[in-house]
RNA sequence: GGGAGCAUAGCUCAGUUGGGAGAGCACUUGCCUUACAAGCAAGGGGUCACAGGUUCGAGCCCUGUUGUUCCCACCA
């Protein structure tokens, strides 16, 4: 105690702490038989990230369940890792290569992933430092990376599977393709934007001389890869043109009018070019009409060999500059309107991917997501909050199939070889004849996998799958997947297909969603607005455990957060508040020993804080089942702050000063007790302060180790109920003498009934404490009717209830008992009560004390309610 | 085109079985009262977007309207 500042410093104990936690094994666990375990793995973050206010928010609510759990007494582990990212770290590859003078061509592929590999060694270890600095408790020593050895092997082992089974086929199709980072990519990642542009007429006259068509396009320049105009058959205005040959402008070629039921007869002029190659819908008309797919771009979107010399080796928009400057000199061109349209970027580049046909490989994904909607729907995995799991129906059933490879060189290889006869061997080792011809001379695919192939694997290849391990066996399946909304399709989703389809079950049974971290502008934070605040800033200037209460509290599941500095000051004034609280614990609890609570006498304080502090326990406890870590913090404050340290503090501090050995020894008793706890109930959300100030309470070794506080139950309703009542009393003291305006010192008298005559003599003195900043001279009034309890007092102040008989709650619910044939405390639940009507709800005597109150004023209310009684009483 | 979210105090947001309208910050007033001025006490401020409906009673449930944000989607 002696050396505790008047002023928590964060950064004097944090490292020190978290080193003590790392050193002493604290975060690792081992695999514990037949007892409850709970399991999070960590969304691992790409190697080339830097911590951002996202990562903290997301380990932050990680890092609460999972110490929430290992202090339940669970087996409970938080396993980490790092993943390898193909695109972004061939980025950071290329810059570095850049600042050297090279380009990738410039080295070979062994050279290159040899750099990937110094580069992951040097940085990638750079975020799970970050980490740490938040507090996060995860098992280090089982830390992971997604391009590992078993992480190989389990993707492998998965490729090899789905292969066999013919969920993963080779083949050529239509593919977003980006021109800048030159590989595939699949759906999810391809992110849309409307952009303005227009709407081009263009006049494609007939063979034989006779009237032509006007298609209308966005993209003038895929007509050099027009093989056909399609329109529809129902189409009344063309039906005569069907089957006949087109002339296509600028090329010389001629092209067939076809019917396809594709084509929507209202939109444009009703008939669309049809560019096989370079359009998902033209492509699947292709393959109806058996078209050909002229390819007229090259890899880096410039024209190909197959346009005509005047386009060859332009760009896509040097090229449509051309063609429609062609089109308009030519008389092509009918018309050109302006017109938005969406059009897909490169998540990574937000380079405009170009459609293209091209070789890869592809998972089948309908014999996947149909199991993986089922554990949705039947609830063996639930989203929370529930309205995610719309959006994951929404997506696994349109799902199209997956292009898995990519043209990178950082990745997994696909185990896949070519023989020069042409046939394909997948295998887990790398073959040495060709299963077909015999043929020795076989070379294996030189794409890699989609890095979120490997992430989708993650829940049971970082427990040692393909292996039987005992890890696997007792932390498989997971229980809770802590990520954000924006990855449920790139992550989610694939991790549970994944799962079910290799280990039969999905891979945990909760995924909890929270939303993006804003500036105070409610904008994304980027690096490109430069708008984003680097948590460890943060927590150098404030602390981890302020960051986290910021994050935590006013944050609800599945919603977005913005960030104030403010917030994150008022975590640092919370965190600086219970410092001052034990202070003064400590302060007062002297060098004797601590006395057990059955030990010594409570007095109406004591079985009001203790209370309070049972409900507390309780209420956190459900919210953190719940998910509902914002409520939960929220919670920890206000009992600490509110009912702990602004009242039962100020109360002790009569028995302290003035008392009795005996009281002194019972408010110590307790206020111990209730530090303690309070302790243990923040620890999730603040564990350095909370440890901190535990390794001062006597007795105790760790609040981290600690047990989760068990609700005591030895507080009685009555003295509960007669401390708030008094404490009403006190605030209409305050009041009285603000609204009088009374100076200090001025001596005020109010005609109270003498509060030792209801009951609450040892709360006297607490009360004159609290009231006495000015004088307080209470008074008997013998002229006001007895009064059964404070209750009555107050709420006869109010001028709500006359005094008397109507607030006798004990005696009302004996009535209605008898009257209902209930038991008491059936109809302190409601139970039997009036069916649209929560006769008896949250707080029982309350409500009964307001229905009773309404009653008197209330006369529809009264009727209602006598004739339910009535109804109630003829069914039984 | 489909789907979802949001609309509550000056600002940012909680409010989970329908019965008290709340928090943080900001603001006003008075306090350095021996844990804490990163604090204490008191206070002002809201037809809970709008309109209907169900109910004795609606921020909460139902229907519709308006505004706003986001996600998905192959109308060229």
């Amino acid at each position: 105690m002696a050396d505790m500042q008047k002023t928590y410093d964060p950064s004097s104990v944090e490292e020190r702490l978290y080193a003590k936690w790392e050193q002493n094994g604290y975060f690792h666990q081992e695999p514990q038989k037949g007892k409850k375990t709970f399991t999070i793995v960590m969304p691992p973050p790409n190697i080339t990230g830097q911590l951002h206010m996202g990562h903290a928010l997301d380990n932050m609510m990680q890092d609460v369940l999972t110490r929430y759990h290992r202090m339940r007494g669970e087996n409970t582990l938080w396993l980490p890792g790092t993943d390898h990212a193909s695109i972004a770290t061939e980025v950071k590859l290329v810059e570095q290569l850049a600042s050297e003078g090279k380009t990738k061509a410039d080295v070979t592929r062994d050279e290159f992933l040899e750099r990937a590999w110094k580069w992951k060694e040097t940085y990638g270890g750079r975020i799970v430092k970050q980490l740490r600095k938040l507090g996060s408790s995860c098992d280090w020593q089982r830390e992971r990376f997604t391009m590992d050895a078993g992480c190989n092997k389990a993707v492998t082992e998965v490729f090899v599977r789905l292969y066999k089974k013919g969920l993963i086929y080779r083949g050529n199709r239509i593919i977003n393709w980006c021109p800048e980072c030159l590989t595939a990519l699949s759906d999810a990642e391809v992110e849309y934007t409307e952009q303005a542009s227009h709407l081009w007429h263009i006049h494609y006259p007939a063979a034989d001389g006779s009237e032509g068509i006007t298609v209308a396009t966005t993209r003038p320049e895929t007509m050099l890869g027009d093989t056909a105009v399609a329109v529809n058959p129902a189409d009344e205005r063309y039906q005569h043109l069907i089957g006949k040959e087109l002339i296509l402008p600028l090329t010389g070629r001629t092209i067939p009018v076809i019917a396809d039921e594709y084509v929507e007869m209202e939109f444009g002029s009703g008939a669309v070019k049809i560019t096989p190659a370079h359009d998902p819908n033209d492509f699947e008309v292709g393959l109806r009409h058996n078209l050909e797919m002229p390819r007229i771009m090259n890899d880096d979107a410039t024209m190909s060999d197959l346009c005509p010399e005047a386009y060859r080796g332009l760009t896509r928009e040097a090229c449509r500059e051309k063609i429609v400057a062609d089109l308009v000199e030519g008389g092509y061109m009918v018309k050109i309107e302006d017109y938005a349209h969406n059009v897909g970027e490169c998540y990574r580049c937000h380079t405009t991917v170009e459609p293209i046909i091209s070789k890869q490989w592809f998972v089948e994904m309908k014999p996947l997501a149909e199991p993986a909607l089922n554990a949705v729907r039947e609830g063996k995995t639930k989203f929370v909050p529930d309205r995610f799991s719309r959006v994951y129906y929404n997506w696994m059933e349109n799902i199209r199939d997956w292009c898995i490879s990519r043209q990178r060189w950082w990745g997994h290889s696909i185990p896949a070889w070519s023989c020069d006869c042409g046939e394909i061997t997948v295998s887990r080792e790398t073959p040495t004849v060709c299963p077909k011809c015999g043929g020795t001379h076989l070379k294996q695919d030189e794409d890699v996998l989609d890095t979120w192939f490997s992430s989708a694997l993650w829940p049971f290849e970082t427990l040692g799958w393909p292996d039987k391990t005992e890890d696997l066996e007792h932390f498989f399946p997971t229980d809770v997947l802590v990520t954000g909304y924006d990855i449920i399709f790139f992550w989610v989703a694939r991790m549970i297909f994944s799962s079910i389809e290799q280990m039969g079950e999905p891979p945990f049974h909760t995924v909890l969603v929270h939303g993006l971290v804003r500036d105070s502008q409610g904008r994304k934070m980027s690096k490109s607005l430069g708008n984003g605040i680097d948590p460890l800033e943060v927590i150098e200037k404030y602390g981890a455990d302020a960051l986290r209460y910021s994050l935590a509290v006013g944050n609800s599941p599945g919603n977005d957060l913005r960030f104030y500095w403010e917030r994150v000051e008022a975590g640092r004034n919370f965190a600086n508040k219970i410092w001052n609280a034990a202070r003064f614990v400590l302060m007062n609890l002297g060098d004797d020993p601590v006395l057990p609570l059955d030990q010594v006498e409570l007095d109406l304080s004591d079985h009001w804080i203790l209370g309070h502090l049972d409900q507390a326990i309780s209420d956190v406890t459900d919210m953190l089942d719940r998910y509902e870590l914002g409520m939960a913090a929220q919670r920890c404050n206000d009992f600490i702050w509110d009912d702990f340290c602004d009242w039962y503090v100020e109360m002790a501090k009569t028995r302290l000063y003035d008392g009795t050995p005996e009281q002194q020894a019972a408010a110590k008793a307790v206020l111990y007790a209730v530090i303690l706890d309070s302790m243990k109930l923040l620890h999730p959300f603040m564990p350095f302060v909370t440890e901190e100030i535990g390794s001062y309470l006597p007795g105790v070794d760790s609040i981290m180790l600690s047990s989760w506080p068990q609700v005591r139950g030895i507080s009685d309703q009555a003295s509960m109920q007669a401390m708030d009542d008094a404490m009403e009393i006190i605030r209409r003291i305050r009041n009285v003498r603000s609204e009088m305006n009374v100076a200090p010192g001025v001596t005020t008298s109010l005609h109270l009934r003498t509060l030792t005559d209801a009951g609450i003599q040892s709360a006297e003195s607490a009360i004159r404490r609290l009231a006495s900043v000015h004088t307080v001279v209470w008074m008997d009034a013998a002229d006001e009717k007895p009064a059964k309890s404070v209750a009555i007092v107050t709420n006869a102040a109010e001028g709500f209830i006359p005094m008397g008989e109507l607030v006798d709650i004990e005696k009302e619910l004996a009535r209605l008992s008898k009257e209902l044939g209930k038991t008491e405390n059936e109809i302190r639940r409601g139970e039997g009560m009036l069916k649209n009507t929560n006769f008896v709800s949250r707080a029982p005597e309350n409500v009964v004390m307001n229905e009773r109150a309404k009653l008197e004023n209330n006369q529809a209310l009264a009727e209602t309610l006598r004739k339910r009684i009535e109804d109630l009483k003829d069914m039984q």
